[in-house]
DNA sequence: CAGAATACGTCAATAGTGCTGACTTAATTG
DNA sequence: CAATTAAGTCAGCACTATTGACGTATTCTG
């Protein structure tokens, strides 16, 4: 009695509809979407041996130079120990460095170094392409909308560290 | 001489912005909203044991039932070795069952059970409900247009794809 | 100032998801 | 009947993530 199969299995054969006020179209989307979007830098991380992890380290500390190690590892939610291998790899590799924090000696900032900040940019811009020609295509929306709809996706508590960070109160302000 | 460090390791001390014509912000936003989109039907499913994987194929599974194996590696862009393990699970849990194809019954045509179309419901609930608050906080933008700018993120091929399904088409009627 | 707390780094083991390559079986096609 | 196709499976590997434990340097606190 490996298994518990409790015999009840007669195939559904109707497809679920958006019915059940389920909107799998854009569940669907989403996924289809999210995954396109991140396949063209994965192709090109491909080439330096590093992955999707890497991608994310490099952007936000190209994003928030001067970042502490504890305060990356609380915008991706991640492990010390699972940022550990990349960070190295990304220092190891001369695309980032750190300095010891100025007040806090413990701390480490983190800074993307030229050759960083180069393979930032040249991994977002097939995202950018890809963001731009989206929201050319589509009609009866903006990217204002767009922005408001992704931020509004995210869980309350970012959200709010979102709001309280000067590069999206930026967005304000431009159009 | 192990690692090659040619010595410019200069920390930048300038975050990126928006300039070099590259929106990081909804790169930004994109990365957290689909975090935040797959953590609530990824708690779910460490209860079963389960990963995201067999997330996406009990949804493709309950979206077309009666897909072959071969039509779902191809909507998942995985390997036959890939998604081996996972469908198993599946299948030995009582969530899809598997019928021999009846034009060709070299196929087997995927099947949800009762089980598993209550599954693919409970782990999209929350994933719907995300978007239609996001879709309800946002200003200036319809769901439409969020469709649009969402299959218009999706690579072309996929797209025509997406296009000539009926689940997609019925889109257009309904508001 | 001594002890607690913090920031960071690291070791070891494990899980989930993906990959490549190779091979088998059964069924269909030419 | 031979070739191809659909599916299943075996072995091995890579990447990202996890938990738990421990060490070191530094700062904070009573």
């Amino acid at each position: 009695m490996l298994k518990e199969k409790n015999g009840d299995v007669a195939p559904i054969r109707a497809a679920v509809a958006n019915e059940d006020g389920i909107d799998f179209t854009l569940i669907e989307l989403f996924f289809f979407a999210y995954r396109d979007f991140t396949s063209d830098p994965d192709q090109m991380l491909a080439d330096y041996g590093f992955g999707r992890a890497h991608h994310r380290v490099l952007h936000f500390v190209n994003r928030r130079p001067g970042l502490t190690v504890a305060e990356l590892l609380d915008v991706l939610k991640i492990t010390k120990q699972s940022l550990a291998r990349v960070l190295k790899q990304l220092i190891d590799t001369d695309h980032i460095v750190q300095l010891q924090g100025p007040r806090d000696r413990r701390q480490r900032e983190l800074y993307p170094t030229a050759r960083g900040r180069e393979l930032a940019l040249a991994l977002s811009r097939p995202q950018s392409r890809r963001i731009d020609g989206a929201l050319t295509e589509m009609e009866g929306g903006s990217r204002k909308a767009i922005e408001q709809f992704l931020k509004a996706m995210v869980n309350p508590e970012l959200r709010a560290q979102i709001d309280a960070d000067p590069l999206h109160r930026m967005e304000e302000n431009q159009e």
